[in-house]
DNA sequence: GATTAATGTG
């Protein structure tokens, strides 16, 4: 590197007198020739100029960014000022040939003389001794680029191509410099192919200036060309050439150069080596960076720096401790800070929190930790290991300047390790008291926390905030996944969709973010649709993917699609990750596949608290509580399992349903030794699975106990229980003092109450409530609530009401259902007119049911029961002779099962 | 040579 600080054109140039010369120029004698006159414009140009280049300011900088490349190696550089006070310049110089003019010129150049170089010139040509030769002319070319004088560089091009003093390699190589460098690319361009000869110079020229000018193709392009036409690039050339495929992302151009690099020795000079290192590290391909690193001979602090944080990205922090260990033995390097904050990194990504610890310890020591980079890094750690609220301790305690990557850094370690709350609480505190102004990073971490918590409006804020903030969603797809993923996880299904066919180019994550959506929105089909266009565009399904569409398998109860899904990850290799198993487990086991789910349980080596979880709530699901209890005894038998909450629900669950009071004890007591008594979802199964055995008075105390720690689902469950236990009075209590506590009735809500309601015979309360859910809380009926209320008036012997409310259809204000098209809620009329013997009307309901199914057998099972208790055993027979006819009553009631 | 980001199993 030249010595960006030499002495530049500080003093003024000895300015010339243009009195004195132009008579020289406008005497006669001097204007004979043509070549002459060409000669004498061109200087009148010259001097015209000079005082004008000489007043710029920016030399000093500019200078500093182009020397390296135009200032050739010369042996006899001393100091122009020398020179020009020398005896020789004075006194000889006008009496000497060519080519002392030409190196005087040279000698100025290379010392950053430009105006000087260009004085000498214009001497020359007043010389009546001697005559520029080519020669004259690079160096001339490259002091009008120091001197960012394109229109002298320009005329002086025009003068050799009147001279005639084109098509020698320096001179036109020189023309190609100053073309690149005044930005004239495609002049330069054509100047060097019109090259007869060409030379590395010229070459090296146009790799570096291509380079500068981030024309990276056009760098590999040249320089492949070179390389092929023999010529040896020099260090700036090789320089340029990695960095354009660093910067093109092609790695097998970048193999190419790296056999280059090694081949012919470049890989000796370190900023070389380090350079070719960090594009194998961006290229992920640590071995090729460890083999360039094995190769220096000498290595820096950044060779070292650049392996280990290699490594460290990896999460290697073997290796990386292994090297910076290697670094300290090696003795005469100290670390630096990126040393640390690459091992810092490695900790975080390895997990490792006692290396971390020790770190953070010796920075503390050494003073670095109020480093704002190192302390950022440090709070990243803690986060990256699971200690979040140690990382949000050290942020607090602001030891070091806090930057946008260290809020970023803390959102994104709530968000991540499930602390929602906090992650949003940070966010907005970002937003008051910093002066920071957040950034895609910020919004791509606290996205994921809004849409833990549900926070629909949250999101289109920030939606909003985005587009405002000009952050193009199509660029950032990490952001723009964020996006897709949280309006599918808010139920916003056509936001996410719309948001998803707006991105040009969709990765895995963001294929399995829509997917996900569409599971999650019981879009099951759609989710599979989606997975074969993802086939299609070419993106690679990975192991979320498969797992997700295995759930989409289990959705739709599809063992045909299951299967073929199945093999399908067996072919591609995905069957061996746990969590494609565990999923596998699942779908098998909502597709009623029990014997398939239990051959892969067992079959599996690596298992996991979720692949029991999954055996044990599938069991549940399906009502093979027993199966569930003796898989619970197994599991606990094997004692290397750690129960969870979901292991623990599914328990309760399947204590609820094999109604034993003596389990149902027993699972208390197990869920308050492992300390999920503060778990809501576990004490709200609790409370249900005793309600479900009939000690109310259980559940209602573990209720009250649970006080703060209740949510909507809390009540929703007592609400149920008081109904199922004949306490329709309680249930309607407790509703209005679940407002009172400020949570909003849902539509399970209104279930569990209308049902309360009905066993209980309180049939003008069931009204209200049902009139309550329509009109205050806007809420529209479902077939359930319809069914219930149906099943009601029926149970009161009012089967005219029944009638009427079917008929009726719906209220205005809901759109979703047409009651009297639905098999359900006739059936429901039906039963109820058995129970009170009412005819006409059942016949009524019957008729109307078997024309809307007339599949299901169970509904002519019932009909024909009607006509049976009528003692109308006519039309008894014949209904049941309809159905036998046509084959029903050998298929099972699937449908009645359902229900 | 350098710190922060998205998708998944019950």
């Amino acid at each position: 590197m030249q010595n960006a600080n030499a002495p530049l054109i500080v003093q003024p140039a000895p300015q010339p007198t243009p009195e004195k010369h132009i008579p020289i120029f406008s005497s006669p004698a001097q204007t004979s020739t043509p070549k002459e006159s060409v000669k004498h414009e061109f200087i009148k140009s010259l001097i015209s100029k000079l005082p004008k280049i000489a007043s710029h300011t920016h030399f000093n900088s500019f200078h500093a960014r182009l020397l390296p490349s135009i200032t050739p190696k010369h042996p006899s550089s001393n100091s122009a000022t020398e020179i020009t006070n020398s005896l020789f310049f004075k006194e000889f110089l006008p009496s000497k040939t060519t080519f002392s003019w030409n190196s005087l010129i040279e000698i100025f150049t290379v010392n950053y003389r430009f105006l000087q170089s260009l004085f000498l010139f214009k001497k020359l040509l007043l010389s009546p001794f001697s005559k520029p030769d080519p020669l004259t002319f690079p160096p001339l070319l490259k002091s009008c680029v120091g001197l960012l004088a394109p229109k002298i560089g320009f005329g002086l091009h025009g003068y050799l191509i009147k001279c005639g003093f084109r098509n020698l390699v320096a001179v036109d190589s020189s023309l190609v410099l100053m073309y690149m460098k005044f930005g004239r690319i495609r002049d330069a361009v054509q100047l060097f192919e019109e090259m007869p000869i060409r030379d590395s110079v010229s070459y090296n020229y146009l790799v570096c200036d291509f380079g500068a000018n981030g024309f990276y193709e056009d760098v590999l392009m040249v320089f492949e060309r070179m390389l092929k036409s023999g010529f040896l690039p020099n260090m700036d050339s090789v320089f340029h050439a990695i960095m354009a495929c660093c910067e093109l992302g092609s790695i097998s151009r970048g193999m190419l150069i790296h056999n280059f690099v090694i081949r012919n020795g470049f890989a000796s000079y370190v900023a070389i080596a380090n350079l070719l290192i960090s594009m194998h590290l961006k290229f992920e391909r640590l071995d090729l960076g460890r083999q360039v690193f094995n190769e220096i001979s000498e290595r820096d602090v950044v060779s070292w720096n650049s392996m280990i944080t290699g490594y460290a990205r990896s999460g290697d922090w073997v290796q990386a401790f292994g090297l910076f260990l290697s670094m300290k033995k090696e003795g005469h390097l100290v670390p630096s800070r990126v040393t640390f904050l690459g091992l810092v990194l490695a900790c975080g990504q390895a997990g490792n929190l006692d290396f971390g610890k020790s770190i953070h310890g010796r920075l503390i020591r050494i003073g670095l930790l109020s480093d704002f980079r190192l302390g950022t890094s440090i709070v990243d750690m803690y986060s990256k290991c699971g200690r979040v609220e140690d990382a949000g301790i050290i942020f607090e305690e602001e030891l070091f300047e806090r930057s946008l990557v260290s809020w970023n850094s803390l959102i994104a370690g709530y968000s991540q390790n499930g602390y929602d709350y906090e992650a949003v609480k940070l966010f907005k505190r970002m937003l008051l008291e910093s002066n920071l102004k957040p950034d895609a990073i910020t919004f791509a971490n606290v996205i994921p926390a809004f849409a833990s918590l549900a926070n629909l409006h949250m999101i289109r804020s920030i939606h909003a905030l985005i587009l405002k903030k000009g952050i193009k969603l199509d660029d950032d797809i990490v952001l723009s996944t964020a996006m897709v993923d949280a309006y599918g996880k808010c139920l916003d299904i056509e936001a996410a969709t719309s948001l998803f066919t707006c991105i040009g180019k969709p990765n895995v994550a963001t294929f399995n973010a829509m997917i996900s959506g569409y599971n999650l929105n019981q879009l099951a089909h759609h989710a599979m649709m989606l997975f074969l266009e993802m086939l299609r565009s070419n993106v690679l399904p990975d192991s979320i993917t498969v797992v997700m569409l295995l759930q989409s398998c289990g959705e739709l109860e599809s063992l045909k699609q299951g299967s073929m899904a199945h093999g399908y990850c067996l072919s591609k290799g995905f069957s061996s990750h746990l969590t494609v198993g565990n999923a596998m487990i699942d779908m098998y086991m909502r597709c009623g596949c029990t014997k398939s789910s239990l051959l892969l349980f067992s079959s599996m080596s690596l298992k996991n608290v979720v692949t029991w979880n999954t055996m044990l709530f599938g069991y549940v699901k399906i009502g093979h509580s027993v199966m569930a209890l003796k898989m619970f005894s197994k599991m606990q038998s094997e004692n290397q399992y750690k129960l969870d909450s979901v292991t623990i629900i599914s328990v309760i669950q399947a204590c609820a349903v094999v109604s034993a009071r003596h389990n149902g004890e027993i699972v208390h007591g197990l869920t308050l030794k492992l300390g999920f008594d503060s778990e809501t979802l576990a004490m709200n199964s609790l409370v249900d699975a005793y309600a479900k055995n009939g000690l109310i008075d259980n559940a209602r105390s573990l209720f009250k106990q649970m006080g703060e720690s209740r949510d909507q689902s809390s009540w929703n469950v007592m609400i149920a229980g008081c109904g199922m236990n004949g306490k329709g009075e309680e249930a309607c209590m407790l509703l209005s003092r679940m407002e009172e506590d400020g949570f909003k009735p849902n539509s399970i809500t209104f279930t569990s109450l209308l049902a309360s309601c009905s066993h209980s015979g309180l049939v003008d309360e069931a009204c209200r409530y049902f009139d309550m859910m329509v009109k205050k809380y806007k809420i529209h009926p479902s077939l359930e609530h319809w069914t219930c209320m149906i099943d009601m008036f029926g149970r009161a012997g009012r089967l005219e009401e029944a009638y009427q409310l079917i008929k009726s259809g719906l209220p205005e204000n809901s759109g979703c259902l047409v009651l009297s098209d639905c098999d359900a809620v006739w059936g429901a009329l039906l039963s109820a007119c058995r129970t009170d013997m009412n005819m006409e009307l059942g016949k009524l309901a019957g008729e109307r049911l078997l024309r809307l199914a007339p599949d299901n057998c169970g509904y002519y099972t019932l009909l024909s029961n009607l006509y049976a208790s009528g003692k109308r055993w006519d039309e008894a027979a014949k209904v049941r002779r309809v159905s036998e006819d046509g084959g029903l009553m050998k298929k099972p009631g699937l449908s009645i099962v359902k229900m």
